[in-house]
RNA sequence: GGCCUUAUCGUCUAACGGUUUAGGACGUAGCCCUCUCAAGGCUGAAAUACGGGUUCGAUUCCCGUUAAGGCUACCA
């Protein structure tokens, strides 16, 4: 086989969907596991469409999940330029060349007239389709409309045969009834090429031996298939990826939750978790291994395994793997995110210091499945409470809780340091010569100190603390609770 | 409506005709651990859409039904 050579080739319409996402990392994965190339390519041919800075967007976004592509925009290599607007003689030429060739045929139809064309053939139970009316036209009336500059478009002729056919890596053989195929419009009135067009031939010019792509283009690819025919191009292969689903099983859109990338990215998860998360929506490696890392992926891709049938994104299954990232994640990166994290809370303009906050992550981070909740699951580790959760101090703080406290403070403040131990036996000692339970002292006290009912091990927690904050907290909560 | 695709626990999936009382994971229920909340450990409930074939034997192959989805633009 020759170099693999795959593309990414997204529309630049504001974010990369998840689904896309999905779809650029098979073909990333794809490249590099036959050390292909990777090319992202950006269709930008529905002018009404496009968005500004999306490219920069897209890019930063694929770049943020670890996903590197050899050649496209801002890159370069020998195939560009990598935008489609940037390409459109290329279009033309080659529109031009089919109209020439018998295989493409010149329309001047308004879109009313298409429109009222589409009616009739509703209203009449038959397959939308163009009729084929600008085909009855003499060759110099076609000549003269077109020199008197009317409007006008491409259209393919489909030719009389009976069937389209193609293997596709993933569902096998796929054929469709030349009666059902319409004669698509490759150029537009206003000189873009349809999607057709521009990707048949970006990815014959730029040597794609894969297409990989969703399967919402399966019901297009006869026509692409008869456009290399009459180029007489080499096919590439083609792979259909099955849909990412609504939890309703439609196709994943917007109006059912998040389908930007960065809207998850900037709900906290992890892009290793994000990506692991998507990759195996549609493939896995064939035995119980589920946390791939991008590299493992690469070593494991293969499309024969991809499946076949549409798969429902489940945030459920994405937050523990975030989770389990996060578990993992060496100290001096979470600390990293969590500095980061802690620039954008009510907490930016405290100062901690970096052994402090190790501490916090190191009682933490089995306990949280996103950064933030570092800061928002025990924002007591930043500042005193500013409040006792009622219920908690409903089921802890008796009448004789004070008491208990201020015996506490003062054993501790015979302390010399701060350590687990030293707490731990602080506490008992006072238990002991109270006569209590270590459980009678441990919950109001941690009610006192974090204003909460759970968290960390109370003894890590005083730690962190250190013994004059905690007798500080206590005094405190002595005076707001009573 | 037409065409195409798909169909295993609620969800993601394993099984490439027999090693299957259909396996794993998430979620869920219970128990253990325990100073709380988690984490962790153990246990449980939970699926081959339906009907026909083929075969000694079907989750697996074929046909049909049903259901779901995609496409049906001078959008991608």
């Amino acid at each position: 086989m020759s170099q693999v050579r795959v593309r990414f080739a997204p529309s630049p319409t504001g974010y990369l969907h998840v689904g896309g996402l999905r779809t650029a990392l098979y073909n990333y994965l794809f490249a590099r596991r036959h050390n292909g190339v990777f090319i992202l390519r950006i269709e930008d041919t529905d002018r009404a469409r496009y968005v500004e800075g999306a490219v920069e967007n897209l890019v930063q976004t694929l770049r943020w999940a670890g996903i590197e592509y050899d050649e496209g925009p801002e890159k370069g290599g020998t195939a560009g330029p990598f935008v489609q607007s940037e390409r459109l003689a290329l279009y033309q030429e080659h529109a031009a060349q089919l109209v020439k060739s018998g295989a493409a045929y010149y329309a001047f139809d308004t879109p009313e007239e298409l429109d009222a064309m589409r009616k009739a053939q509703e209203k009449e139970k038959l397959t939308p389709k163009y009729d084929r009316r600008a085909l009855r036209l003499a060759p110099a009336d076609v000549k003269a409309k077109l020199d008197a500059g009317l409007p006008s478009v491409v259209r393919m002729k489909v030719p009389d045969q009976p069937t389209v056919a193609f293997d596709d890596i993933v569902r096998g053989r796929v054929e469709f009834a030349s009666t059902q195929i319409d004669d698509q419009v490759l150029l537009k009135s206003d000189g873009y090429p349809t999607y057709h067009l521009a990707n048949v031939v970006d990815d014959h010019l730029m040597g794609i031996t894969h297409v990989i792509r969703g399967e919402e283009w399966l019901s297009s690819t006869p026509k692409h298939v008869l456009l290399y025919t009459f180029f007489g191009w080499e096919m590439p292969q083609f792979a259909h990826l099955p849909l990412l689903l609504n939890p309703d099983k439609s196709k994943l859109s917007k109006r059912q939750g998040d389908v930007a990338v960065e809207d998850y990215k900037k709900k906290g998860f992890l892009p290793e978790a994000l990506v692991n998360f998507v990759a195996f929506l549609g493939w896995n490696p064939g035995d119980e291994r589920e946390m791939f890392t991008l590299d493992e992926l690469v070593r494991e891709f293969t499309l024969e395994r991809v499946g076949k049938s549409g798969a429902v994104f489940n945030l459920d299954k994405l937050n523990w793997l975030n989770f389990q990232y996060l578990k993992r994640k060496p100290d001096a990166e979470l600390f990293a995110l969590l500095r980061e994290s802690l620039r954008d809370s009510p907490f930016a303009g405290n100062t901690y210091d970096d052994a402090y906050l190790l501490r916090v992550i190191n009682a933490m981070r089995e306990r949280v499945t996103f950064v933030r909740e570092l800061i928002d699951n025990s924002p007591y580790f930043f500042a005193p409470p500013s409040a006792y959760d009622p219920p908690t101090v409903k089921k802890r703080w008796k009448p004789e809780t004070s008491s208990h406290l201020k015996a506490l403070a003062e054993e501790f403040s015979r302390l010399e340091n701060s350590g687990q131990k030293e707490f731990e036996d602080a506490l008992q000692r006072t238990a002991e010569s109270l006569k209590l339970q270590n459980g009678d002292l441990i919950h109001p006290l941690r009610l006192a100190v974090s204003g909460t009912g759970s968290g960390p091990g109370l003894y890590d927690l005083l730690s962190i603390l250190g013994k004059d904050e905690t007798i500080k907290r206590v005094n405190a909560a002595l005076a707001r609770i009573g």
